[in-house]
DNA sequence: CGGAATCCATAAGGATACTG
DNA sequence: CAGTATCCTTATGGATTCCG
């Protein structure tokens, strides 16, 4: 009889790979967020469909080849829908999915956790940089 | 003859575009998480400890330059400590701040959604990139 | 309006070699 | 052991131009 139970073991080896293995989908959710842009977006869409160039606008500094390029990759994710209204000229809105919106919460939980605790973090960096300094 | 010309508006959207970056909590944690190994680093010191070597080794695939420029980054933002023990060969061992310690839950919720959702993400890829195949 | 395509500067990051 | 320094390749992203 091994010391660790067939369940320890088994949990051990899935923290394993869950954490480290390049293919984890948690590395790959993390890869997904860590778009300079995708957060903005999702922020955006948050509170209801936007055309393009409501998006464009609202993300101020965003150009549009990044603007797309997000788009066209939430969109292949499954998180946002994009839907086209062949008029002249055309209109294209964006919307998340119920997918998407699923996500909305950790987002809301990664704002509330920075407005808490991110005025400590800047504290900490002037320190640092402080003693670097000399 | 417009009162601003496209350039002019441009560069105040920049400006205005920093003014939001400057006070955004928000998108500097973003920008922080974001890092490629930040969040994995954080996990391997999630349960305890570790020396240098022991995260080098945990952390597969992560280069030494890479390994400490991310703990640097996480001590100058007070999430890390690094502590030296002036032994022959020198020892260090890095630990989570109890302001570390806080940002463990957030990590775990990630964790969480994609377990639960990276299936869906997966499959709609595949959708997406079988109609663009064609 | 909502993109696509191209060009190009800069930054990120890996490999390697060396050090206290 | 725990880094630092350097080189060099690749990825990122902005600006610009053109199109349905």
């Amino acid at each position: 009889m091994p010391t660790r139970t067939a369940a320890q073991r088994r949990e051990e080896a899935a923290r394993a790979y869950d954490a480290f293995i390049a293919v984890c989908p948690t590395r790959q959710l993390v890869d997904r967020i860590s778009d300079k842009w995708v957060t903005l977006v999702l922020c955006a869409l948050g509170d209801g469909p936007k055309r393009y160039s409501d998006l464009s606008r609202r993300i101020a500094g965003v150009s549009q080849k990044m603007l797309t390029q997000t788009l066209r990759s939430l969109e292949r994710d499954g998180l946002v829908v994009r839907e086209v209204t062949p008029s002249v000229p055309v209109r294209v809105d964006y919307e998340l999915t119920p997918l998407g919106t699923t996500l909305m919460p950790l987002i809301a939980a990664i704002k509330t956790w920075a407005e808490t605790h991110m005025d400590e973090v800047a504290t900490s960096r002037e320190a640092y940089d402080a003693v670097a300094a000399r």
